[in-house]
DNA sequence: GATGCTATTGCAACTTGTTGCATCTAGCTC
DNA sequence: GAGCTAGATGCAACAAGTTGCAATAGCATC
């Protein structure tokens, strides 16, 4: 997996049983299963790999037109406390939420390709042990956020010495926004 | 420096040099140097460390109160094109700038305290070369961005195994949002 | 099945930026 | 000093989220 391009993460709709777990879970707290909650746990077992909030607001919107930002975005810090989601912050700062992670993992974002891999604890280890002995710094990996460019994209944009680059110069045309809430 | 905590990564009102070169700089690739350069450039030279986006404009606007948001960005953006900033993403996503920075660093932020310090190449440098070894991947420095706790926050939040929490649920009363923008 | 408590929702407002476009102006030329 | 023109500005609209608050509605209880 840690070698998996973005979206790759993850099988086709995960294991069912996690899924079924979640309206007990929630009403063991107290809290309740909700039609709204429902549409979100639908579109986050259908998807794979990383997905940016505006992209579940949207599919949510597909099932239920009615669907709101704040209501998804909401449940979604939600998911994240009971462990279903995890959310980490792409190469331009937006957040993007993985579908029931299994192990922690960084990412390597390309900023020629936009493409995203993962980064395994294996090839962290040593940045993370050095942080810890000098530092007593103990790194949160699933936020561990490396950008730069792939063999192909380095190869492609060879020429002497390219300019320094915005993260994102190659975006397409309509810029999106990145998202702190309290991420 | 690489020890330093946030805003002390350089000393107050950086090498006048430096600033007074822009002008002719902007003019020597035909573009002008206009009094809200001139106003930006100025908070700038009397910057420290890094500063959100949001924070230049405010600045901006004590001395120039016409300033509108759009022209600081578009500024910010020339000027990292120049070399003259640079931006990173906090662990939150916002956009960070360093004011004339010396060496190539990346972040790491401590969730617990906020507060944040530079990684220098040296700490790095055994993940540039895993990854480069490894995938051909080119690391950009100053985007890396690592999570966490420091030494006293972990020690703080000890008791056996603290909820995985939200990278700023310490975050203050109203919280900002970030920005992607081309980076 | 009706009731009540409180978690949840939806709305509106706000934050931090970005973009397109019409207008303005810095600075080169004459 | 006046004219020109491309670069820069300012405005308005939009994007992606977050929050406070009043209204709604799960769901446990009776």
């Amino acid at each position: 997996m840690t070698t998996s391009p973005h979206g790759v993460g993850r099988s086709e709709g995960t294991a069912p049983a996690a899924w079924e777990d979640v309206p007990a879970r929630l009403r063991a707290r107290g809290l309740r299963w909700t039609p709204q909650r429902r549409t979100l746990l639908s579109v986050l077992a259908a998807s794979t790999g990383h997905v940016i909030g505006s992209e579940l607001v949207e599919r949510c919107r597909a099932i239920d037109p009615e669907t709101v930002p704040s209501t998804v975005y909401r449940t979604l810090d939600l998911l994240e406390e009971l462990g279903i989601v995890r959310h980490a912050h792409g190469a331009d700062g937006r957040e993007e939420f993985h579908v029931l992670p299994t192990a922690e993992h960084g990412h390597l974002h390309c900023r020629g390709c936009r493409q995203a891999w993962e980064i395994g604890a294996g090839e962290a280890a040593s940045l993370v042990a050095a942080l810890s002995a000098d530092r007593g710094f103990t790194v949160d990996l699933s936020h561990l956020s490396v950008s730069g460019l792939c063999r192909d994209c380095a190869a492609a944009m060879a020429p002497p010495r390219a300019r320094p680059r915005r993260c994102s110069d190659e975006r397409g045309p309509a810029p999106p926004r990145a998202r702190p809430r309290r991420g």
